[in-house]
DNA sequence: CCAGGATACGAGCTTTTATTCACAACTGGA
DNA sequence: TCCAGTTGTGAATAAAAGCTCGTATCCTGG
């Protein structure tokens, strides 16, 4: 358990260690989906991604910052696809809905991936990290529309409506009721003194 | 890897067993919580339970084993918990926050661990075996005061005010407004159509 | 109080996993 | 084309973890 950072040990420069990167992040959540944390080991990675170990250890210090990548991308998208969300809707429902629709989407693209990268991130503490941009999106909305949702604390209100979200997207009731349900369990929030 | 059970293997029949299965139970939990999923292993709960690894793995098929039984520990607690504050509440109102009361205490007494065993759960595929009475025990408070619900499926319903509970409370916002914002979630779930 | 089953022990075997390193292969500019 | 830096390789090492088994100790019924 060498003290080991969780950034990336160098840059890729080159075409091809671009590549070799991108194949290793690919394969790392591939591994990661199918065999569960306690499967996801750097040997299998490496195989799976069809690249020597020593090249993975090349740009990742060692399995936790691997994960640790893992879950700093798919919060960037997510970020950015609720960014998206909150610049094209209009009006407060409309805003509101959008951006569910985004967290759901984003939970049932690949639903076992995106509960173990939640738990990675809260596990490695990675959370501050994203929290920060996303609370101040949601809140944006909300003080936005400051008319519609009065007197509410909105960074914490921010947090959590995305926990609410992602904990039902997570929790695999039926799909074909979750956007409805997601949407009872925020507006309740939201509307409830 | 090999199929390993997740029930015991064999029951303790005299006292010092008994008290040697309690004990490692008791380490495991203390494990799990202070080293994670990832530093739980049985030659460390063995050594923290004061016992050897042998005797562990008398009782105990397998580390999967060991985890399964916490959390089917705890999960009988809960259960205990929720159906004493089922019946002894009255009217509506005061037997869901009684019940939503439990949920978070349950969650807050042992954040770390209750987290790491909701999760161990999921993995293991646990939640089968308790869903059922959990949610009979919900479906009824909800059927019982229908007319202040009406027409919800409660099944689903009690699945997904468990899980809005568990997660606000697992998220660790500020404790002191904690019972507060998850009663907000759970009225604004249940009022809105 | 003795026999025999139940219980406990822990050294140690095996397998898995993280990580390194000496070497080979590429690539882009001079 | 050739060189210097960059990149890629995978066998090898050491540590950690899962698990067994021969042996020793304890308990209970007769």
């Amino acid at each position: 358990m060498a003290a080991e950072t969780l950034s990336p040990r160098k840059q890729p420069v080159q075409a091809r260690s671009r590549a070799l990167v991108e194949a290793i992040l690919t394969a790392a959540a591939r591994v990661l989906e199918q065999a569960g944390l306690e499967g996801f080991n750097t040997n299998r990675v490496a195989e799976a991604a069809g690249v020597s170990v020593g090249s993975l250890y090349q740009y990742f210090p060692g399995k936790t910052a691997l994960l640790a990548a893992l879950v700093r991308q798919d919060a960037a998208e997510l970020r950015a696809d609720l960014a998206k969300a909150s610049e094209t809707a209009d009006g407060a429902r409309a805003t509101v809905e959008a951006m569910v629709d985004v967290v759901v989407a984003h939970q049932t693209r690949r639903p076992v991936l995106a509960r173990l990268l939640d738990f990675a991130e809260r596990d490695l503490d990675l959370e501050s990290e994203d929290e920060y941009e996303v609370q101040g999106l949601i809140g944006g909305v909300l003080s936005r529309h400051a008319t519609a949702f009065p007197g509410l604390n909105t960074s914490e209100t921010a947090r959590d409506l995305m926990v609410i979200s992602r904990a039902l997207a997570d929790a695999g009731g039926d799909p074909a009721t979750l956007r409805q349900r997601v949407l009872r369990a925020v507006w309740g929030y939201l509307a409830t003194p």
